[in-house]
DNA sequence: TATTAAATACCCTATATGGGGTATGTTATA
DNA sequence: TATAACATACCCCATATAGGGTATTTAATA
């Protein structure tokens, strides 16, 4: 029997997984969790084999559920469930150390392979996502290529904080906040303010 | 036997509920969508008592589709079931029609208790869900008055478009949609365009 | 030690936009 | 028909930010 942990914060969508294996022969459910942080809980006294988690939850999200979760138990398998087919989004979930990734759009029995196959040692990823072309644009792109403060200030851009607002977070100046703006459009090659914002937001949206 | 459409494109959910009703008394599931448009196509052959739709669809959203089904078969009744448990989207619903709305943090039996208590004329809000809230905010506040045109321009704002970008997009002169822009920070009382576009991104960044 | 990346903070100039107006033409409505 | 709301498009002036620099300090690294 594979032992199977669920975390999602959508009960309509555990409930379902669990009719689905309810008198399963292969797969048991031994814990679902709302959140990260309940799971966590879990973990310590279930043994699973398999983790199935969300990626967009409350208080703790499915990539930093992921790291943890490996840390405590490392032979365990994790597979990433996400309504996002989103390069970034996968490729968190992967550096996370996660074994597979499949969309909500999935039916329940891919879910299933999902589990058995990674059970077995073999990693699975939903149909319409290309490792290839992640892992392509991982080493070659321009995404890490930003400085911590120009991370953290991309990530603020894209909740709407102006440079003066961003500049009293950081105690800093904000002719220094502009700098950084500056330096993030020469960087990313983007072209003004607009392409700035809609790529922080592009960047930013999601589950983080 | 309660006749029951859903419009979902998250198969693994549908999965769940077509568990769930398999071989249940009372609700018989007719049929099942990805979006909205492939509903309304359904809708013509089928004849359903009840529409479970979720908000957040490709091609067409929750919110449309239940103005469009309501037009072909106005007797129905509709249950919005969204992950998103957001005063404007409960508000557009509510407007165009909905009869209920549960949220996908549910469980699956409150779905199903929504579904026959809508049946018999009884309409079904998530618990929290504060009806009596939204609806004196829909009278006294600040939502509707906003003009169409800037109305759009706020959406356009939330994607992150300049005003240049939105003159080209309106055929229209820069200066016009400045003059807009302050317009809509005057009458919702905001400060600066920080605000503006936070308020923006907040109103937008949904289902829409 | 020399070099580099990073963060800091400024220079100048041009454009974008906020905050305050005014004005015109259209449409809906009292 | 008078009135109001709306969309349009401009006025002035101030601030915010892009686009182009320079410079200093610190930390990491070759």
């Amino acid at each position: 029997m594979i032992r199977l942990l669920i975390a999602e914060d959508h009960q309509s969508l555990i409930d379902g997984l669990l009719l689905l294996f309810n008198n399963d022969q292969d797969i048991e459910v031994v814990g679902t969790a709302k959140d990260g942080k309940e799971l966590l809980e879990k973990l310590k006294y279930k043994k699973p084999d398999i983790l199935l988690t969300d990626i967009s939850m409350p208080r703790m999200n499915g990539v930093e559920l992921c790291k943890k979760a490996l840390s405590v138990q490392p032979d365990m398998k994790v597979i990433a469930f996400s309504m996002f087919n989103d390069e970034e989004a996968i490729r968190e979930m992967i550096k996370a150390g996660a074994y597979g990734y499949i969309l909500k759009t999935s039916s329940l029995q891919e879910v299933k392979t999902a589990i058995i196959k990674a059970s077995k040692g073999q990693r699975y990823f939903d149909a319409s996502i290309n490792l290839q072309e992640i892992e392509r644009s991982e080493t070659s792109n321009n995404n890490t290529i930003l400085s911590p403060s120009e991370s953290k200030i991309l990530k603020l851009i894209a909740q709407g904080k102006t440079s003066s607002e961003i500049a009293e977070i950081r105690f800093t100046a904000v002719s220094t906040i502009i700098k950084h703006r500056k330096n993030i459009i020469q960087k990313l090659g983007l072209q003004g303010k607009g392409e700035l914002l809609r790529y922080a937001l592009q960047k930013h949206q999601h589950y983080k």
